[in-house]
Formats: C-alpha cells, sequence, structure tokens
DNA sequence: AACGAACCCAACCGCCGCAGA
DNA sequence: ATCTGCGGCGGTTGGGTTCGT
C-alpha cells in the first residue's frame, strides 16, 4: 500500500530556501527548541515539510556549522573512520564538531575518493589498489569488494564494518597539517575509548552541544559572521565531546542576539545571489 | 568571448528502525 | 503481534559555478 507522503505535496514549495524562510526557521526554533519536526512547518508558517526543515536546520541553518573545506586533519580523520564505519556519513560527522553528515559525504564523493585513487588506495576497501582484477576504478558497489577476511590487516566486524588496523598508516609528508590539526587527529585515532565505542555503535558523542555552549550571555557574536568564532569553540566542543548529545538541552539556547545577527548573515549570504 | 566539460553542493527521495497505539 | 507515523540516514540529482579550450 505504501506509506503516506511524509507532507503533503499540494502547496509544499520545494527548491532552494529563501532568505524569509531560513529567518522563519530559525527564529522558530531558536524560541520553542526541535520538536516534532512534521509540525515545525505550520507553527513556523512554511510552506515546507518537516522533513525539509530539519534537513535545512541541519546542513545550513545550525549556528555551530563550520563552513569551508575540511582541513587536512579532518580530511584524515573522515578517511580513517571511513575506513572504520564505511559509508556510516552521520557518526563520521558525530566525530567533526560543526560538519554535517551531508557535508561529509559531498566532500569524500568529490575529493577524498579521488585523493585515495590517487595515492593507489581504494577508497572503499581502504587496500592498496590491487594491479589485479580490478578493471578501471574501484568505485563499485560495497559488496564485492568486500574482502573475504583474507586479508591479514582487514577484519570484518558481524554488523559488516571494515576495520583496518594498519592500511591507514599514510606516510606523513602526505599529511601536511598544522601541528595543531595533528594533535587533533592523533587524540581521536589514538583513543581506544573512543574507538571502541565506536564498534559498540554507541553514540557517546555529539553533533549537537552547541547549542549548550553557546550561553546566550556568554556568547561571543562576531560582528562579521554572527557566530562564535570556530577556533574559540573547537576547543570547547572537542572537550564536550566526554558528554552525550543528550547532556545538553536544546532549549537554554535562546539568544534574540543570535537571531538578529543570524539574520543579517542569512540577509548578506542571501543578496550574494 | 563563447562554449562545453567538470566540479561542487544544497536539496530531494526513498528506505529503515524505532516507538507508540 | 501488527500497524502506523515519525525521525534519521544514505544515495542521488539538478542547478549553479568554475575551469579549460
Amino acid at each position: 500500500m505504501g506509506r503516506q507522503p511524509c507532507c503533503d505535496k499540494l502547496g509544499v514549495k520545494k527548491g532552494p530556501w529563501t532568505a524569509e524562510e531560513d529567518k522563519k526557521l530559525i527564529n522558530f526554533i531558536l524560541t520553542n527548541g526541535q520538536c516534532c519536526w512534521r509540525a515545525v512547518p505550520k507553527l513556523a508558517g512554511l510552506r515546507r515539510c518537516g522533513k525539509s526543515c530539519r534537513l535545512r536546520w541541519t546542513n545550513y541553518l545550525r549556528p555551530d556549522l563550520k563552513r569551508g573545506l575540511l582541513t587536512e586533519a579532518e580530511e584524515q580523520l573522515v578517511i580513517d573512520l571511513h575506513g572504520r564505519l564505511g559509508n556510516r556519513w552521520s557518526k563520521i560527522a558525530a566525530r567533526l564538531p560543526g560538519r554535517t553528515d551531508n557535508e561529509i559525504k559531498n566532500h569524500w564523493n568529490t575529493h577524498i575518493k579521488k585523493k585515495l585513487l590517487k595515492r593507489g588506495i581504494d577508497p572503499v576497501t581502504h587496500e592498496p589498489l590491487q594491479k589485479e582484477a580490478r578493471p578501471e576504478e574501484s568505485s563499485s558497489s560495497h559488496a564485492d569488494i568486500l574482502p573475504e577476511s583474507s586479508n591479514n590487516n582487514v577484519t570484518q566486524e558481524n554488523d559488516g564494518i571494515v576495520i583496518n588496523s594498519d592500511d591507514n598508516s599514510r606516510s606523513p609528508a602526505e599529511n601536511s597539517s598544522s601541528p595543531e590539526d595533528s594533535i587533533l587527529l592523533d587524540s581521536i585515532c589514538n583513543d581506544e575509548l573512543l574507538l571502541n565505542s565506536l564498534w559498540m555503535d554507541e553514540p557517546p558523542l555529539v553533533d549537537a552541544s552547541w547549542n549548550s555552549i553557546i550561553p546566550p550571555a556568554a556568547a561571543n557574536i562576531n560582528d562579521d559572521m554572527g557566530f562564535p568564532s570556530w577556533e574559540e569553540n573547537h576547543t570547547r566542543l572537542s572537550d564536550c565531546q566526554d558528554f552525550g548529545v543528550h547532556d545538553f538541552g536544546f532549549d537554554c539556547f535562546d539568544s534574540m542576539e543570535f537571531i538578529s545577527a543570524h539574520n543579517n548573515t542569512l540577509e548578506m549570504e542571501h543578496k550574494q545571489y
């Protein structure tokens, strides 16, 4: 019989969001928090489906989002985590504060895949590309590439996660990231507890800690962007990764200061079109 | 300058898992 | 035990931008 569409198709707007819609959504969420997304469009006065609102918020409007290209360290971390978790973009994104699964997925498909191929590494299995029977490149589906436990450095978890124990040992020369980036990467990659928690599929880390990290009174609003600077928050975000997402309540973030600053930012961004 | 190719990324689509009835 | 609705996830697409000729 099929499921009902998530929203009434009639009268529901699609396509790019306007500044006006963004404002409505931001204002609504900042005043009411993230409640049931299905109800959001109606309550916020938007002609969008709830799913679209959620996506817009999580991928674009969330104030903790870090814009711009991924740093070398972040990229390396993504590669490492992908080697262990596969295409679980949301889980990977949870390890990179300020990055969304969509962003990482896009970056993977457009940049990292190519980089790995250039290095002679299969982006799917994270193994060195073999001269043998892999015609053209290795972008085929997961299923036909996963090794059958024949590799000494790759084991397979019961849920299909591919683990590389040492395949990710790239030459340091390739990683020209800053010392701080390296420290960040190392601290995450070498953290056995953290990695174990990944295997357990337990989400110890956070994708939403920003809302309490930026207390309204203490929020350091940048004049140009309207958001606290990433550099400043990053340490705090990293620190806060020791807490679960549920340790932070959304409702504590309710800054009219932020709303107006954010609105200004949005206007500026939309004017660029 | 004009055109096509390649690239990038925001947004959509459809499926899945979970919770509640 | 089954059904239904919702949120979330990963894959895909389409339009805009940049690059190369």
